[in-house]
DNA sequence: GCCATCATGAAAGTGACATTCATTGACATT
DNA sequence: AATGTCAATGAATGTCACTTTCATGATGGC
């Protein structure tokens, strides 16, 4: 799964004329062994201990190009911080957010997205995503 | 409904000890006679036209005030600005986004939030709040 | 190896809040 | 009416999380 990601990764760059490099390397490699949702500054910070020189923009450039390239997702949850998931082949998932200790769980709910289409249509909307968080205490927080 | 809102964040403000001001009620009637979803700088460039001598601190200020008094909530919808929506008395709902016009539409439905619970349920998780988005294109931008 | 591009990182810029602080204004007291 | 008290105001400034710039430094195709 790693080692696809990479392809798919140097397969988007190869195609847009993008350069191979150390940091692109460093940074995909730190990525994909991480959380599944992590911050531009915790990536970098990880990345500091054993790459101080690796610079902010560096990290901020290439998530973004991670984002192009379909092995990453953007995605806000109000804490002023973008956070990147990883994403794998089309999946889509809602996510539990704990307002104590920030852990983010993921869940997914074929019934829930049913009737989030019968609302759209009832509306004439046509939807292009959706975007469901539940904020509140994680079990182990709940103590 | 606007009379009554005007009671209960006048309530609220002598409830707390707080002066009634001008400037107060000038933004308190433009906040009530605009769209649901309106940002600060929306709301002090409506106001900068007729009161040109209000600043943006205040309406940052003012708008916190009503957030604690329950007449608007603060939302974010992903743009980088924070949006203030009326509340009508512990009522919630959730959104439709046009992606092309940004128009925004309420609902509400029973089926979705009892899914929710029973998620959280089985996670062990406990609820504070959620925010459900569904981002697309309105019935009037599809033409 | 040469060189046109692309990538890097330090530093400066940006946008949207958020705070500071000297001044103002509203009421209560002389 | 003048003064005292203290919260409210708004111009200016600070903060934070990006985002862009620019002078080097690397890379990959000949």
């Amino acid at each position: 799964m790693k080692r696809a990601k990479k392809k798919v990764f140097a397969d988007f760059m190869s195609q847009k004329g993008l350069k191979s490099t150390k940091q692109r390397d460093i940074i995909l490699d730190c990525f994909l062994s991480s959380d599944r949702h992590l911050s531009i500054e915790e990536l970098y910070l990880k990345l500091r201990s054993k790459h101080p020189n690796i610079g902010y923009a560096t990290v901020y450039r290439t998530l973004k190009l991670f984002a192009e390239a379909g092995i990453a997702r953007e995605m806000q949850f109000g804490d002023g911080q973008t956070r990147y998931e990883h994403v794998s082949e089309g999946e889509h998932h809602d996510h539990l957010v704990c307002t104590r200790c920030g852990h983010i769980e993921e869940f997914e709910n074929e019934t829930i997205e049913k009737l989030q289409d019968e609302v759209a249509d009832s509306r004439g909307f046509l939807i292009e995503r959706h975007r469901l968080e539940i904020y509140g205490l994680c079990a182990n927080c709940r103590k």
